[in-house]
DNA sequence: TACTCTATAGAAAACGATTACTATCTGCCG
DNA sequence: CGGCAGATAGTAATCGTTTTCTATAGAGTA
């Protein structure tokens, strides 16, 4: 509290053993809370000395020679589409409660750009990643994962090499939604998606047409709306734009559907908007069911029936798995499915009722 | 291509100097893209030898070395509060462009985890801080700018102490608000809010009061509703919920207002779902404005209208204004405000149309 | 007494980079 | 021809830690 005027570099470990008079290697062994046994004189010393430099240890120093840095690294495609935030949530909660901290970085689902962070991240010595990959080919993990790192990857296209994985069971979310609009009666049930680019998509098509013939529905292409354009720009007008388009173009159909269920809940809004637009009701004239539970489904007018993907447990499984692996010497993976469920809510009209 | 069975121990400068037969020096030189002259030769042998050795140079070792992290600190109450993922976006989005990563850190609003993290970070040798502060002290801040950190902070509470700060004009922003609702021909205008616990609500209830009688209306304690409690969770539903509650009271009292200016988008929505769910239309009965313009705020249903904050603008702006104090020597601040813009959708009525 | 343990402490070698010094060899200038 | 500058390369110190050796007592043991 006295000596404020004190110059701005910071206290070594050094300083403390020359102002305790010790030498550093006990200094370390007091600060790094080692096990190995130090007199309760030295070690009052050294605290003293240490409180008195107000020092604070340089963990670049630490992590150089453990060759280990305590944080873990987090690569989504963006952060802005709203499945995410929570997703980081999850992560940090359990990350803190290890001592991790996160790196996050935003792909922009750029290859490249994923692909100079996993680089990046390796260099920084991160030796954990949890990873929302775009890209397609993943030789140059495969390449760091033999050199020690490990990986969490989950969802998307990674399928040609091994890591651990969280995954989703998107395909039975969707027999799910069918099943459950069958039950309310629903025959005529379209389809809304934007392209079939990513996995996500195709396997909730998947499920759509599965969940149909479970239910004795015949399948008909005409039921199915999937935009042509993907606009890579991720911040999620663009999907509620072409859920409002879609709406159009439902409407000009010649038999139009009882109920359209949307690949995500952000299309669902738009075509929710896009019918409302045009004097239809939801539920009322026609039914309206999206996926993922976003938070704001919850929020909006009507409230939507939908299937929830659990973000926030997504990304506490996927730290947990991470730093169970990070202690582990072998390369065996771990694989885990999170179940889907149903989330009714007002968007949803009981055709039998 | 051929020796994929090498160690899994990774190659360093020295292996890369051994192998091309090269001193350790050079190859820093070389690798490192030092100015320092190099033949041609060398260079070459160099090069080649670290392709083969597929070197990857170690960032903690250069960080040691230079004592300065490429990343920089970015600590946030929530990241699932709407407006943060487009700061972050931001952030992150001019980082890039400088070669920096952002590590993020979510502190819940707990002051403690502030204080912990920002430790952490300067452990970590961060030499600059994006903060959006929830303390009311920041004497340990102080210290640490005094060492050197660089500090960039917004909104908040951040008073008491001198550092770069990006701000944002809430009051003009509710001013503006009432301009607009008075300039459609409101004259009950009611306020409906959180408790004033932040600054950003104190600012924006000042800022109505202030819109009140620069419009000539007069302010009435029966029009402004604020929550008595305030839950610390911040996953938007709470906000949301106590904007259902107010629209309750305010359908109860004895003179309805013919609009409701709220301190906040989520809230507007939960008091438009609120005044629906009585039957009363918005905005043909009751007129509701928001503040902050989430990203949802257009979405939703009808569209609000509503003070825009530009949450990625600020982002960039502060990771700017963080780097480029990270180039100077000198600890002069820089303080700047953004200004609100009206977003004019479709949740206020024109009473003079 | 001689020998093994354990507690305690310090010296010095890492960890993987950068860089301040040196040192050599050119070529050029006066 | 002596000297000086620039190009090029190597030696070794350094960044702040941790940790492996040594080393010295004192204590317990046979």
């Amino acid at each position: 509290m006295k000596d404020q005027r004190r110059t701005t570099k910071r206290a070594t470990i050094r300083d403390v053993a020359l102002m305790a008079g010790i030498s550093v290697a006990t200094v370390s062994r007091v600060l790094s809370h080692s096990t190995y046994p130090i007199s309760k004189g030295t070690r009052k010393k050294v605290l003293e000395a240490a409180q008195e430099l107000s020092y604070s240890p340089n963990l670049l120093g630490r992590m150089l020679k453990k060759s280990d840095s305590r944080d873990i690294g987090v690569i989504i495609p963006n952060i802005s589409n709203p499945f995410y935030p929570q997703l980081v949530l999850g992560i940090e909660t359990e990350a803190r409660k290890h001592g991790f901290s996160i790196l996050l970085c935003n792909s922009f689902r750029d290859v490249a750009n994923e692909r100079k962070y996993v680089e990046l991240m390796h260099q920084k010595q991160i030796r954990g990643i949890i990873l929302s990959s775009i890209s397609e080919e993943h030789g140059f993990l495969k390449d760091l994962c033999a050199r020690g790192l490990k990986v969490v990857g989950f969802d998307q296209n990674i399928e040609d090499f091994h890591c651990n994985r969280i995954s989703f069971d998107f395909t039975a979310g969707a027999v799910m939604a069918m099943d459950y609009l069958a039950a309310m009666g629903h025959q005529r049930i379209a389809f809304a998606s934007s392209p079939l680019v990513r996995r996500s998509r195709r396997e909730i098509f998947e499920g759509y047409k599965l969940g149909l013939s479970k239910n004795n529905l015949p399948f008909s292409a005409d039921l199915v709306y999937i935009m042509e354009i993907e606009k890579e720009v991720e911040n999620g007008s663009f999907e509620f734009d072409s859920g409002r388009n879609m709406a159009e173009m439902i409407l000009a159909s010649d038999e139009l559907p009882t109920a359209v269920f949307a690949v995500n809940d952000v299309t669902a809004l738009g075509i929710i908007h896009g019918l409302m637009n045009r004097n239809v009701r939801v539920p009322d004239d026609i039914s309206v069911m999206g996926f993922d539970n976003i938070e704001f489904s919850a929020m909006f007018n009507p409230p939507l029936t939908t299937i929830n993907q659990p973000a926030f447990e997504t990304g506490r499984l996927a730290c947990n798995v991470l730093i169970e692996s990070l202690g582990e010497e072998k390369n065996d993976h771990v694989s885990l499915k999170l179940e889907p469920s149903l989330v009714v809510r007002d968007s949803v009209r009981n055709l039998l009722g």
